[in-house]
RNA sequence: GCGCCAGUAGCUCAGAUGGAUAGAGCAACUGCCUUCUAAGCAGUAGGUCGGGGGUUCGAGUCCCUCCUGGCGUGCCA
């Protein structure tokens, strides 16, 4: 469906055509001053200048040429702004048109093409925590708006499992169990089938060892070896690796469960690790990795660097891979198996450098052809309420299982309180609202920039929450439930003025989700919906609908709401949540 | 040192390509539930948009400079 600013645009701009100026000062725009106008165009006022004439002479001269039957309202006034108004006509056919079409007319922009969406990436055998959450959430709505649009949108949790990390737990759990046979390199039976730990231990062993790597030179260096042998292969720790890998998999899949995230790929830094010497060698071969300082690197300076960039490192002073070869080569296999036109990574802003070196790398090398586009979308930190990255009340990390629960436990309490739902229905219906609240009040900030995370704040939900949308909808499907069959009722004209901002509201979805998926910006789609859900309560606060006499108002009225529920559900279905029936 | 990002109401945040009177929510105060869920609606109050220059008919938005804070800056991820 065509949207209605290009619509109007091409009217306006056929205007300044039929009056004698340029075209292009045509762009018409939602008005900034809804009080006076719907719509408006500033192009009399830029034009003013290159046709050295007042404004107002201009926006005169376009006003006159402009028909009046598609517009209630299209006047110039000083100092040369025109505004329009929408007719209600055009209104109700708009409607009626965003209503029967599939995905209320959106134009499937990505249709054929793939794009990779890589959040996530938690590290095996460390604990989701708050860290871990805007990847998930912000990565999971990303990919939802681009799958809204047409693409072939892939999400890959891209497992940290590769790293020095896995030389750490190895090392430290030859400390403390040497006797284990997956040391011994002589050892030629099979392995158990069983881990020699349980998720609780092993939660326990990282950090353990991430200290004792500080103040320990001699253990440092046995991390690195094992980090160095799980890679080439030494049967004995890739077994263990396994054995790693199935207690932390098993724990982290319940937790994206629970927060509806969900990957179409569980791939992990290790899977590339087939792709890695061919590609090192590929790149020694034609030149494009050179030695430095002991490592083999490849420079991605350039001369119109503000800033020192290091070169990409692929092949450390020790042998071993790192972050960067890793991803590389995930880029060799992702161009391998899905020829994507887009990659897109989402993780915390302060990788921002590292990612700059890697697409320039991978650009430079051919790796990556020029056809594909490479995005990172650094994410800024998750503070308390002090303005500091966020802690528990201990001071420790906060684990992502203990903030959902506090956050549930909260929720549960007000939704035992209001009592509007049965007993048994208690427990979904927190789960839903707390979900709400949660990724609401996180994605409804900018993610660039470092927000605060209040609890108390977040789950109080009054105001702009996510759980005013929910309580939104729930109204709607309240009404709609009582009234019966609503599914096929048409838009109607509208019936005051309360309805007909609501159907301006409606008009402007798809505008909002080309803005936030051009921008990886869901925080405009809270920012839609959040007008729209006003509009919403507003016409509910004014119109009695099921007490209505007059039955076909009444159906105008009802199939106005249902688009509007429905518009609603899709929407947070984009932000990754969805509402109950009752709260 | 250099680089990147941020600074808007007491607090938390919006302000697309420069446009008309800088907007919400929370907190404070005032109204509205015998009528579709008051987790709602309506209203009052609260601002030299970090400071200072500049470009422009017009700047929160663009340029320069300074201040403050955060982050990054070769073998962690």
């Amino acid at each position: 469906m065509e949207k209605i600013l290009d619509i109007i645009s091409a009217k306006m701009q056929q205007a300044f055509a039929d009056a004698g100026y340029d075209a292009s000062y045509g762009r018409v725009t939602v008005s900034n001053r809804p009080d006076l106008c719907q719509y408006q165009c500033n192009g009399a006022l830029a034009a003013a200048k290159a046709y050295k004439c007042a404004p107002i002479q201009i926006a005169n001269a376009v006003a006159e040429k402009l028909d009046a039957a598609d517009f209630s309202m299209c006047e110039a006034v000083m100092p040369g702004f025109i505004n329009l108004n929408l007719s209600d006509a055009f209104l109700q056919s708009y409607l009626e048109g965003m209503r029967t079409a599939p995905d209320f007319g959106v134009e499937k922009i990505g249709a054929g093409k793939t794009v990779i969406v890589d959040y996530g990436g938690p590290n095996v055998a460390k604990p989701l925590h708050i860290g871990h959450l805007r990847s998930a959430i912000i990565g999971e709505s990303l990919k939802r708006l681009y799958k809204f649009f047409g693409y072939n949108a892939i999400g890959d949790i891209h497992l940290g499992d590769w790293g020095l990390q896995m030389g750490l737990i190895i090392a430290q759990l030859q400390e403390r169990q040497p006797e284990l046979c997956y040391f011994d390199e002589n050892y030629t039976g099979e392995y158990p089938a069983e881990p020699p730990f349980t998720i609780g231990e092993l939660e326990e062993i990282y950090p353990a060892a991430a200290a004792k790597k500080k103040e320990d030179e001699v253990f440092a260096e046995k991390a690195h070896t094992a980090t160095y042998e799980l890679q080439t292969g030494r049967p004995g720790y890739r077994a263990l690796w396994k054995h790693i890998m199935n207690v932390s998999l098993c724990d982290m899949r319940k937790i994206y469960d629970h927060l509806d995230v969900h990957f179409e790929s569980w791939l992990g830094e290790s899977d590339a690790d087939p792709y890695i010497p061919p590609m090192i060698e590929d790149l020694k071969a034609r030149g494009l990795a050179v030695q430095s300082e002991g490592a083999w690197v490849i420079p991605v300076a350039e001369e119109t660097d503000k800033k020192e960039v290091p070169p990409c490192i692929l092949v450390k002073s020790d042998g071993s891979a790192i972050y960067a070869t890793t991803d590389l080569a995930t880029m060799v296999q992702r161009m391998e198996d899905f020829n994507p036109d887009k990659m897109f990574y989402i993780t915390d802003k302060r990788q921002a450098l590292h990612f700059e070196q890697i697409f320039r790398a991978a650009k430079k090398s051919g790796i990556v052809p020029e056809s594909t586009e490479l995005e990172h979308l650094g994410f800024g930190t998750m503070n308390g309420a002090d303005g500091k990255p966020f802690k528990t009340r201990e001071g420790g990390v906060m684990r992502l299982e203990r903030l959902i629960g506090e956050m549930t436990d909260f929720v549960r309490a007000k939704v035992v309180e209001n009592q509007i739902v049965a007993e048994d229905e208690v427990e979904a219906t927190t789960q839903k609202i707390a979900m709400a609240a949660l990724k609401y009040g996180d994605l409804s900030n900018q993610p660039t920039k470092d927000y605060v995370f209040d609890m108390d704040r977040f789950a109080a939900f009054e105001g702009n929450t996510g759980p005013y949308i929910l309580y939104t909808i729930v109204r709607i499907k309240s009404i709609l439930a009582r009234y019966g069959a609503w599914e096929n009722l048409p838009i109607q004209s509208p019936a005051n003025e309360y309805a007909k901002d609501l159907m301006l509201s409606i008009t402007k979805l798809v505008p909002a989700l080309e803005t936030a998926l051009r921008s990886s910006a869901p925080n405009l789609i809270c920012a839609y919906i959040y007008e729209l859900a006003g509009a919403v309560n507003k016409f509910y606060h004014e119109t009695r609908i099921l007490t209505e006499e007059d039955k076909s108002l009444q159906a105008g009225y009802i199939s106005l709401i249902a688009l509007a529920k429905n518009v609603l559900e899709r929407c947070i279905d984009l932000l990754g949540f969805s509402a109950p029936e009752k709260m």
